[in-house]
DNA sequence: TAACTGACCGCCG
DNA sequence: ACGGCGGCCAGTT
């Protein structure tokens, strides 16, 4: 594996189930370095270089889609998250507590 | 080389 | 309860 912080949150923005979401201070965290955030958003701006890295997942901790502009098209996050299951309403997502998957909890199996 | 920015989060006033 | 500001890491100019 790469020790690359980069590569770090694209194995875990890829692990995050279809129907579920996380955000970026708690893949921060999960990584280690809780207080990056910032850094986890940037990495997705990368993430346009990976093939599969699901970004529509990612959203900030109060389930606001904030980078949905920096989609292709920016309804393509909504749609996308819509697709899975996930009600989003003004770009917000709806039962955010619900769809929300914490890494550090479910990976801990 | 140094400084600023960036898909954020948490604290202080 | 609401608003403003600093902090975090790495990349870009």
């Amino acid at each position: 594996m790469e020790d690359s912080f980069f590569q770090n949150v694209y194995e875990v923005v890829r692990l995050i189930p279809k129907g579920r979401v996380c955000s970026y201070g708690v893949i921060a965290a999960y990584l280690g370095s809780k207080g990056s955030a910032r850094m986890v958003g940037w990495a997705m701006n990368a993430a346009h270089t990976q093939p599969d890295i699901p970004a529509h997942r990612v959203v900030n901790r109060v389930g606001l889609l904030t980078g949905r502009h920096h989609f292709d098209p920016p309804q393509r996050m909504q749609m996308l998250l819509e697709e899975e299951g996930i009600q989003v309403i003004d770009h917000q997502i709806q039962n955010f507590d619900i769809v929300f998957w914490n890494p550090n909890e479910e990976i801990s199996v």
